[in-house]
DNA sequence: TTGAATATTCAACATTTGTTGAATATAGTG
DNA sequence: CACTATATTCAACAAATGTTGAATATTCAA
């Protein structure tokens, strides 16, 4: 387990604050601060706040993508021949992130939450999501669609937009649940909340997209 | 129609930029500005920043909230004697947020979205979400329990969790759905959203709320 | 019309902001 | 070793920040 770098410590400091905070919310020198470092060398690494921003984002959102990409591939292999249910792809759009969640790399935690900030952002979704994650986003539509034979494109994306919020909110965890619940639920939790959000949204899809 | 007082218009100002940059995103001078006021007015009127982002985000909560639990108890009131059903329940639920977004009031409109920003922001969930709406969204959970006999506790927490999530990214009108569906589908059509949103949530519901 | 209460303006403040340029240190290469 | 490129520090900058106190205007009751 080599140590990190400045330059990178500077990251996962960006990304523990940016995630909590918000992009305006943190000044680069809580982050230099936080990764024990000149204010100057955020600067000199990175060039602009913005950039900064951009960079943490784009770090994980290619390592994730690329394992949803994978996962989706490898269970559409797996079913050779055979259609894939729903609940398979669902899964293949949720597992990665269940993995990132569970893995001891608190930064991977971290990440979840700024990704909800960013999807959640009017201003930060339309700068970043279309480059982060359309393309991959529309091979999992595309294979929503073939396994729900006749149901209008329309429904389908409305579908996919209420998972989508689901799972953001999952991966803001603020606590609400736990609140809510007395402590019968925890934000924490990501098995709990991926466990019933398979099924839950299986069910959601066929409802809504089944022709009447 | 009378003339908003200049007190109103920084309350105005300050919920349509809020809601679009979060509470760090915006400075007093933008509201002021926006508001076409003083700069000193908001402190004036208001107190400290934060004092006045909280006002912002309570004077439409208490008449949402207000709203919410009318329109649930007019529909347990309506159904007399007879049990509701969970798409009853659910309608009740996102009919004043529906109303409200239809509204000509573009206020409205901006509130949506600022309360999309409160419920998935970590700081701002719990400072604000509990006293503002926690004793109705109980009401609702415990109806929830009613129409869903021998369901366990976390599951319906879960499956709330989950309409909150698609809520909240529906409120917070990102474009996303536009740019993904090509034009098909659009953050503005509040109506699309919400049509297809309660049989998506009803059958999420029984899904995962049945007792095996 | 008084006087008091409230509303609004103006100017200023101490801090904090992101960013830069020059100076210095470190690492890598021939 | 010397030389160069990269990395890091230090100090400083102009601009913007939230907030305040005193001064002025407006409202409103007696």
């Amino acid at each position: 387990m080599n140590t990190p770098t400045k330059s990178e410590r500077i990251l996962n400091a960006a990304e523990e604050l940016f995630a909590r905070h918000g992009y305006d919310g943190v000044t680069i020198r809580q982050i230099a601060t936080k990764a024990k470092v000149d204010v100057a060398l955020a600067s000199y690494h990175f060039g602009k706040k913005e950039d900064l921003f951009k960079a943490v984002f784009r770090r994980r959102a290619e390592i994730l993508s690329a394992s949803r990409r994978e996962v989706l591939l490898a269970s559409q292999a797996q079913s050779n021949g055979e259609k894939q249910t729903l609940e398979q792809i669902i899964e293949a759009f949720l597992l990665p992130l269940k993995l990132a969640q569970e893995s001891n790399d608190p930064g991977w935690r971290n990440y979840m939450a700024l990704l909800s900030y960013v999807m959640t952002s009017p201003v930060w979704n339309e700068i970043l999501m279309p480059t982060a994650f359309d393309i991959h986003v529309k091979e999992f539509i595309d294979a929503l669609e073939q396994v729900l034979p006749g149901a209008k494109i329309e429904d389908i994306h409305w579908c996919y937009h209420y998972v989508s919020g689901a799972l953001a909110l999952t991966l803001a965890q603020t606590g609400r649940i736990d609140r809510l619940s007395d402590g019968a639920c925890q934000s924490s939790d990501f098995d709990a909340a991926y466990n019933r959000m398979i099924p839950f949204v299986a069910a959601g899809f066929r409802e809504v997209c089944r022709g009447d």
